[in-house]
DNA sequence: ATTGAACTACCAATCGATAGATAGACTGAT
DNA sequence: ATCAGTCTATCTATCGATTGGTAGTTCAAT
């Protein structure tokens, strides 16, 4: 009903499988059911469509997140982070959105390249307070190890079409805390 | 001197800045100094290309990694792929090659996604030889850990643009074989 | 004379983006 | 209640630029 967000939502699927570079507005136009001047109407340039997707795409994932420093035990807090990106693989057969956007993160249009900058913040932050919750020992550190571990097992497993590989590359991502 | 390599080195520069759909022939032909059509006879299509380009940089990393099963410690073999990855960052401040390709997979012409697995293979193959070797309990868990880790080591440091990133999160490279 | 490697010139298709028209829904004054 | 004016959201049609790719030519080296 809402074209806005079906834009949103054909644009999120796009970058995920092709990168920003791998889409275009008569293709989102296509997916929606629209013409892609009423695409442009929405959001009026494609940089424009990039960051509104990868803002929504923070939003999601911060609500399933939850609070990073309530009371459930660690390993629930990295079993959640681990399931929305094994939910990624296994339900969508998709890249992390910025972890697409990431690996071209030098060609991006300013706005989406900031998006972009603030959800690896983001999820740095949250994955941080959860490990100093925990009385982890080095926090930002253990932080930045998970996010870079979860990314690139998602990379790899698809890369190599394999869900396995997912799985054994974060078994790490119980253990460190 | 060599036109041809000179195309490899230009494409492989654009492909790691903006991804298999993030460059032309047009702009190959621009960084080496010829015309697009010159580009088009030494790789009549971009898929030629793309593969020929993902397959001498798979050729060079195996010659920089040496030996998997050699008497060298399991710690200057991780150290020595650690290092290839963390040029690329600090020298080029660029992704992997193929963690660039990776991430767009299932969007690239076939001989650009076999290529890509392949090289996602023979990495795995190397860690999972230098691991057994030094009695590792699961080499093969180790070895994906290990390249997810410097993969998504490598897009996180570029994307917050900070090397200190791919220090820490690279720090259990080292501990745990 | 043949060949490798470059060139000029072009193709149809697609790119992001814009202009202008239109149909319907809402708003406010009569 | 009606009508004029405005707004929203879409459309058709088009722009100049660029895309991957091709045909045919030139020229130096063998």
């Amino acid at each position: 009903m809402n074209i806005r967000t079906a834009i949103i939502d054909a644009a999120e699927a796009r970058i995920r499988i092709a990168g920003f570079h791998g889409f275009s507005f008569r293709e989102i136009a296509a997916d929606v059911g629209v013409k892609s001047a009423s695409v442009h109407y929405h959001f009026p340039t494609k940089a424009d469509l990039g960051a509104a997707t990868a803002a929504r795409y923070l939003q999601l994932l911060l609500e399933q997140l939850g609070d990073a420093i309530d009371a459930r035990p660690l390993a629930v807090k990295l079993d959640t982070i681990k399931a929305v990106f094994r939910n990624g693989l296994v339900r969508d057969g998709m890249m992390c959105l910025c972890g697409a956007l990431g690996a071209e993160i030098s060609s991006l249009p300013a706005p989406v390249a900031l998006q972009t900058k603030t959800f690896f913040e983001e999820c740095r932050t949250w994955l941080r307070r959860a490990f100093a919750t925990n009385g982890n020992v080095d926090p930002d550190a253990s932080a930045v190890q998970c996010l870079a571990l979860l990314e690139g097992a998602l990379l790899i497993a698809r890369s190599l079409d394999d869900v396995v590989v997912f799985d054994q590359a974060t078994l790490l991502a119980k253990t460190h805390g």
